[in-house]
RNA sequence: GCGCCCGUAGCUCAGCUGGAUAGAGCAUCGGCCUUCUAAGCCGAGGGUCGCAGGUUCGAAUCCUGCCGGGCGCGCCA
């Protein structure tokens, strides 16, 4: 909409209110604009009545009679009823809206770029094994998000954070060293081999039961942690093959869904560049972390942790404390992250160096971060210093999250306190019967689900996953379109299965356990991403005949619009038609709405909405066939306007229209 | 023990800042392919919105207390 419509509208409510019943601003009632349940009572309903009724001292029905008398004509609004049951009803200038949109570019930018730059923090899987479908939902979350707040013009960041000097991939380089006997030369040649991910996913599981037969095993990979910090050995630098490689695995893997990164951010960096000891000072001269000097924590530097809840050390009368700094004089992975989040707020005082870490498909650099400055001198955009951030991790994560924001806080950026919000989702489990196909029998029946676990190699590999989906998918495009060139056909069964992918997903609300089902993820029917997509294909189909027999184009359509009156929109018998346009019109408020509940599924569930209602249309009102040209033109120019408004729906869900499937 | 999350149809889930008869997908049953691709459409059955109070003209939605399930509370990340 060019100008909000209900923004318009509640303004002159407002007034009316004020001139009819003398409400001022202090005791106006909020005024909700919402859609009435039936197209054939209107195409917005307002039930202020039933507030004012107790202001005023009268009827819902008589103040609704009274407001639609009051407020007199409306530009774009051709009849105001006052429904029995109270509400204030308006009928939209149909034929106006229509021809005002069919054609129109892209949806107008809301929030202004005053707001800042906004990082967006998402993936963040340990860089020692292959990525599974409890990745996706946060690779998928995250990806949605940036692509909704672009949309509304804000700049983003999306960044991807590499744990590389973790236990994680510490123990990978035990299990190299200790399990398979390889050194640094042969580590590297076998990184190079496709599918280094799936090797060191079985790898992992080794190492982990490895460490499970022993318990004296486990020294090894605290020597390995330190050395992986200190750097510069061996150690070390067979974890940077590897981290680098499945880095570069995952990337490959996020990929085929359409999702993409600007920046990579090594942990390894922040070490080096010392950005930890910078924070210390930070946190140390602010008074929030000091060094405890007796108890059990004698020796760490700690942060007290406002606690208004009873834990066991506030039950036994002491204060809660969070070790920072261990008494070995290592840093945890809360300070690193404290470090890290101040960067992203540019309040550390020093950057990064960066380098070119790939091209990806939509044409954007990957960079990364580095330790030193690079020897070709290319010049890297400012990355960080970001006004709002955005950190996707799952809930378990809440509690260092909330820390994370209280230590802004104490240090005196309330503001960066405010603005660093945890995009908080659960977890993905699998089903009884998944987990069982996996060949897990250790499974206890009396769950309701089977937790996934890098650690035991239980869970379904994100590849094979988008393998078994683009065959399916192949199977069904070959199938219906027999005459398609097989790369194009190709083409298409990525897009589809990337679609089913990311819409199952995204339509569980974030807080929604997901019980994953492979043949529930594998079905291309009903609520699911390929469904989205053959709606806009149906629509492709009548246009590219409709162009052909007419000699009309998408141009011809919409300029014809104006200069042409039909009832095919008229109250009554236009009802669906127009029933479609002002739900394809909805986009952007449910962009407002998604944002506003950080919720991508309030997008995912409108567009599946949106689709129903175009097949619904389709089945009823045929265009090619329609004789009365006026009639033709105005559902075409429905249709039209269907295909753009879900075609950007489904590009901000990550997914492509297909030509044809 | 404390904190956070979930509880709506047989199953999986929507239900926007409280508002017009509680919706969808799957599953079941019954229709629709000489007419824009049936990955579709139309119809039927199926719900004490976990339970009990409270606020309100009005509660699936807000508050309180229970019940059931999940997760988190480390010198791990």
């Amino acid at each position: 909409m060019i100008l909000p419509f209900h923004e318009r509208l509640r303004r002159h409510l407002a007034i009316a209110i004020a001139d009819r019943y003398g409400v001022d601003d202090a005791t106006m009632p909020s005024i909700v604009v919402q859609t009435p349940p039936d197209r054939a009572m209107g195409d917005l309903a307002v039930p202020v009545a039933f507030e004012l009724a107790k202001i005023v001292r009268k009827a819902p029905r008589l103040i609704a009679q009274e407001l639609a008398q009051t407020l007199g004509a409306i530009d774009g609004i051709t009849a105001i009823e006052a429904a029995p049951s109270g509400y204030v009803n308006f009928f939209l200038d149909r034929p106006a809206f229509l021809a005002e949109r069919v054609g129109a570019p892209a949806a107008a930018v809301r929030t202004a770029a005053s707001a800042g730059k906004a990082i967006v923090e998402h993936t963040a899987i340990n860089p020692n094994k292959a990525a599974h479908i409890g990745h996706l939902r946060n690779a998928v979350l995250g990806d949605t998000l940036a692509r909704l707040l672009r949309f509304q013009g804000r700049p983003v960041e999306i960044q991807n954070y590499i744990d590389d000097t973790g236990v994680q991939v510490a123990d990978i380089v035990v299990g190299f060293q200790q399990l398979e006997s390889l050194g640094l030369d042969e580590v590297q040649a076998l990184a190079a081999e496709p599918r280094f991910d799936y090797y060191c996913w079985d790898l992992y599981t080794k190492v982990t039961a490895w460490y499970e037969a022993d318990a004296d095993h486990l020294h090894l990979r605290a020597e390995a942690l330190h050395a992986l910090e200190t750097g510069g050995n061996e150690m070390a630098d067979m974890a940077a093959v590897v981290a680098e490689h499945i880095v570069r695995c995952h990337i490959n893997t996020m990929a085929r869904l359409n999702v993409g990164y600007d920046l990579l951010t090594w942990e390894g960096d922040i070490l080096r560049l010392q950005f930890w000891a910078r924070a210390f000072d930070l946190l140390r001269n602010a008074g929030v972390m000091f060094r405890q000097e007796k108890g059990k924590l004698a020796g760490c530097w700690v942060i007290q942790i406002a606690d208004d809840g009873d834990s066991a050390e506030a039950a036994a009368g002491e204060p809660r404390e969070k070790v920072i700094v261990r008494s070995n004089g290592t840093v945890t992975y809360v300070g690193k992250d404290i470090a890290y989040q101040c960067w992203k707020f540019g309040l550390l005082g020093i950057d990064f160096h960066y380098r070119k870490f790939a091209d990806q498909a939509d044409g954007r650099t990957l960079w990364a971060t580095a330790s030193d400055a690079s020897p070709t001198g290319t010049t890297a955009p400012p990355f960080g210093a970001a006004a709002t951030v955005y950190n996707v991790i799952d809930t378990r994560q809440a509690y260092l999250q909330q820390l994370l924001v209280q230590a802004l806080r104490a240090m005196g950026h309330a503001d960066q306190a405010d603005r660093s919000v945890h995009v908080s989702y659960e977890m993905v489990t699998l089903s009884q019967q998944t987990a069982r196909a996996l060949g897990f029998d250790q499974i206890d029946p009396s769950r309701p689900f089977v937790e996934v676990s890098g650690r035991k190699g239980l869970g379904v590999k994100a590849d094979d996953l988008l393998d078994r989906l683009t065959d399916a998918a192949g199977g069904e495009v070959a199938k219906r379109n027999p005459d398609l060139p097989r790369e194009e056909s190709a083409r298409i069964a990525r897009m589809i299965a990337t679609a089913a992918v990311r819409y199952f997903l995204i339509k569980y609300s974030r807080m929604k356990v997901i019980i994953f089902d492979i043949d529930e993820a594998l079905s291309f029917e009903g609520e699911s991403g390929p469904y989205l997509q053959y709606a806009v294909v149906r629509a492709s189909n009548i246009f590219r005949k409709l162009y052909a027999r007419t000699g009309l184009d998408e141009r011809a359509v919409a300029a014809a619009l104006p200069t042409v009156a039909s009832d095919a929109l008229a109250r009554g018998d236009g009802d669906d038609v127009w029933g479609l346009v002002l739900e394809a019109a909805r986009l952007d408020d449910i962009v407002e709405q998604a944002v506003r509940s950080l919720e991508p599924s309030v997008l995912a569930k409108y567009a599946f909405g949106l689709a129903q209602t175009f097949n619904a249309f389709y089945h009823r009102y045929p265009i090619i066939n329609e004789a009365d040209r006026a009639r033709q033109r105005w559902r075409a120019a429905a249709a039209l306007y269907f295909k753009a408004q879900m075609t950007r729906a489904l590009d901000l869900m990550g997914c492509e229209a297909p030509s044809r499937m």
